[in-house]
DNA sequence: GTAGGGTTAG
């Protein structure tokens, strides 16, 4: 409902209440007191030494109930020497009876001995009539017989008569018959007020067509009864809350009005007009709802920091930092105050774009850092904005310490989100047992842990090789009665195909559907990748059928995993399938889909098709890229065909402008060596040099092999020096090669001021070998 | 304001 409506409509509960007992004074200061004017014409001067017309005819009703004295009556009300009294008289007496009978007795008897039968007079009575009925029990089938008894003796409805009657039909769900009463108004008597009723009606009982033809009519420019602020604030109400009945209106037809209603100055408030952009900008329409903001600024529309944050938001989203700023420009300009909220949009930009000192500045600004005029005091939001943002980049030490800065401010507690930021931030850094504490920390605070605390330990805890502990940790909070949801499941699946355990990875998804908690594409995907790429491609079958039954649909993503898995295990029927489906649904293969094909027909040796394939990627506008040549070269070195795979390389940055990288390089030099043309892969070694691309442990393991197959001493020791420059780590396959080499030729010495070179960092040397390697390692060189 | 997945060449 409303507000202004809530309001007339406790004020008329009001007015029911204190009428009967109220004298007439102050019921028509109550009634200048409700949204609507009373629609009569004024009352006659008081009379001070006699008196009233309505105190005597009153007198005389009341005395004699079912015996007036008619003689009497007549006398007062219509006197043959004088004018006949102002109708606003009857109106009075009419309110003053006690009953719905009384007042309607009272106008029978109105009807048949008024001398001028089309006056106002009987309008008038019958008004108050219709207030007596109106307060009555089952009001509305009373005022439905009355309205037709009317409206058969052509008695023309006065406007506050119309009022009570559209007003009382549509709270009893009569639309029809407030529509019908409408329609028997004396178009002169067709108010903006009474319109607006009307409409709000129809909007609530989802006539909307009805609604807006309605308002069309007011919205002419020359209209006799144009709309007023109450006629917007229905109308937007009506097209914007949530809750909203009838058919939905779309954003253009609502900016379509909201032009309409500001060419009569009528201006949506804050809220509907944020609403408004809000809309816009969720379906794409920033443009528009920029121009809409603009319009409105024009014209002389009142504008608050929420609508424009509305638009801020958005702006930020599309990365329009230059109308972001613009916008805050003018906001300035016209004096709009800034609040929480816009400061927070800003700090989020720039923490998003991890620009966070920036976002601290503008932090401090709000603060008062600097005095440009206002002050605004942080929020919860904004603090763990900014504590994530710091995260995010590695600085979760002093997101902490914006914690402590936090508990300083009233107001102002950590709340779950601030802890679940801190801990995703420790997560990352590795520091596991730092997140755990946190954790811990948590609980001691009596902040509850939510299902997103639950889902950033467990990933933290697996993609820092925990899985068995994130299994843990999971049923423990099971246990204290915090459930699981699609995002715990996938990162446990996601750790587990990782780690090739296939079947325990199945396991959860099983446990999932058995806890009854309902699978999103993701798990699907998830699902998906692993059992593709660990070659069950029966079972991702299985599991793509589940996913469909389920609603879901494959992405591109989940279609080239597919395929690339059906054409590694040589199912090319089902990965012509995968391609059929996709095009059936509309999805066109992407630069990826044509590289998985060219890498499977090159390595089976089908270089034809490959080629046509990549024709054809060109054809669909898809640029071939360093993966493409990558998958051809390597499949002709496999083929034994260097020749071609150098002639590859060579066009591919001459011709295609396509620079080579590591993973190239790497893959020549590794199939020169096995050729044993250790010196083509020295030349092109060099040649990396020259064109900046670093080689990596595999490109000086492939070189190292060579060289023992060659026994060129001296070009290894060469090659560790150049390894240790490039801060480049050896890997146990490095180890492997030059103990067994150098220990058989002696060179133990130069193999151990190797290996010291990178004994700086234990942990990194631990995550490296792992502590079985490093002992075999350990053994080899004693 | 906070959490999840997957692709192609080594």
């Amino acid at each position: 409902m409303s507000a202004a409506l809530t309001v007339s409509s406790k004020q008329s509960k009001l007015l029911r209440f204190l009428r009967p007992q109220t004298p007439p004074n102050l019921s028509s200061l109550l009634r200048y007191l409700s949204a609507e004017p009373d629609h009569h014409p004024p009352a006659p001067p008081p009379q001070n030494d006699s008196p009233s017309v309505v105190t005597l005819v009153i007198e005389l009703l009341q005395t004699s109930d079912n015996d007036w004295n008619e003689d009497k009556l007549h006398q007062l009300l219509f006197p043959t020497t004088s004018p006949p009294p102002p109708p606003h008289n009857l109106l009075q007496i009419t309110r003053l009876l006690g009953s719905t009978a009384k007042a309607l007795k009272f106008f029978n008897w109105v009807q048949a001995n008024s001398p001028c039968q089309d006056s106002p007079l009987l309008s008038f009575t019958l008004e108050a009539v219709f207030e007596h009925a109106s307060r009555e029990p089952n009001s509305h089938n009373k005022l439905l017989d009355l309205f037709k008894t009317s409206k058969s003796h052509k008695i023309p409805l006065s406007v506050n008569a119309a009022t009570l009657l559209i007003r009382c039909f549509g709270r009893s769900q009569m639309v029809d018959e407030s529509f019908l009463v409408y329609n028997e108004l004396c178009p002169s008597r067709r108010l903006t007020h009474i319109r607006n009723i009307l409409i709000d009606v129809l909007f609530r009982k989802g006539r909307v067509d009805d609604a807006l033809h309605l308002l069309d009519e007011m919205l002419q420019p020359n209209a006799e009864f144009p709309p007023n602020s109450n006629t917007g604030h229905i109308v937007f109400s009506a097209l914007l809350k949530r809750d909203k009945v009838g058919r939905a209106v779309d954003e253009e037809e609502i900016v379509r009005l909201v032009s309409k209603f500001a060419e009569h100055e009528v201006f949506p408030n804050s809220i509907w007009l944020t609403q408004l952009i809000s809309r816009l900008c969720r379906s794409g329409r920033t443009g528009r709802a920029w121009d809409v903001l603009h319009g409105l600024m024009k014209l002389g529309g009142v504008m608050e920091a929420a609508s424009c944050n509305a638009l801020l938001t958005a702006l930020g989203r599309a990365r329009e930092f230059k109308r972001m700023n613009t916008l805050l420009a003018e906001m300035k300009e016209m004096d709009i105050q800034p609040n929480v909220v816009t400061f927070g949009i800003l700090i989020n930009h720039l923490c998003k774009f991890r620009r966070v000192d920036e976002a601290l500045e503008v932090f401090e600004k709000m603060n008062g850092g600097e005095s440009n005029g206002f002050l605004v005091e942080p929020d919860v939001i904004t603090y763990n904005t900014l504590i994530d943002g710091l995260c995010k980049v590695g600085r979760q030490e002093e997101g902490l310490g914006l914690v402590e800065r936090m508990r300083s401010q009233p107001r102002c507690m950590p709340n779950t989100v601030t802890y679940n930021c801190l801990i995703d931030g420790y997560c990352k850094a590795s520091m596991i047992e730092a997140a755990r504490e946190l954790f811990d920390q948590m609980n001691k605070d009596g902040v509850p842990p939510n299902v997103i605390t639950l889902n950033t330990l467990v990933d933290g805890m697996c993609k820092h090789g925990r899985i068995n502990g994130a299994v843990e940790f999971f049923n423990e909070m099971q246990g204290k009665g915090l459930k699981g949801n699609a995002v715990t499941y996938t990162a446990l699946i996601n750790a587990f195909c990782n780690v090739n355990n296939i079947e325990k990875a199945m396991e959860l998804f099983d446990e999932m559907l058995e806890a009854g908690c309902s699978p999103d594409a993701i798990v699907y995907y998830t699902l998906i990748s692993g059992l593709s790429q660990a070659g069950k491609l029966d079972r991702a079958s299985f599991v793509l059928s589940k996913m469909k039954e389920a609603g879901f649909s494959p992405d591109i993503v989940s279609f080239n995993v597919l395929i690339n898995g059906f054409c590694r295990t040589n199912k090319l029927d089902k990965a012509y399938e995968m391609l059929k489906e996709m095009e059936n649904a509309g999805i066109k293969p992407d630069g990826v889909t044509y590289n998985t094909l060219i890498s499977h027909f090159s390595k089976t040796g089908d270089f034809s098709t490959a080629h046509r394939l990549m024709k054809k990627m060109v054809k669909e506008g898809l640029v071939p890229t360093v993966v493409t040549y990558g998958a051809l070269i390597h499949a002709y070195c496999l083929n034994g065909n260097l020749d071609e795979a150098m002639k590859i390389f060579r066009d591919m940055s001459s011709t295609s402008k396509v620079p080579p990288n590591t993973v190239i390089y790497n893959i020549l030099i590794n199939s020169l060596c096995r050729k044993n043309q250790v010196d083509l892969a020295l030349s092109l070694m060099d040649d990396m040099k020259v064109k900046g691309v670093k080689p990596n442990t595999n490109t000086f393991n492939a070189m190292f092999k060579g060289l023992q197959e060659k026994n060129w001493l001296s070009k290894a020791f060469e090659l560790m020096d150049r390894m240790t420059e490039h801060a480049c780590n050896p890997d146990y396959i490095t180890m492997e090669i030059l103990t067994e080499w150098l220990s058989a030729v002696g060179e133990t010495a130069k193999l151990k001021s190797f290996v010291q070179g990178y004994e700086v960092s234990a942990s990194a040397e631990h995550r490296l070998w792992g502590n079985g390697r490093k002992q075999r390692l350990l053994q080899l060189l004693h």
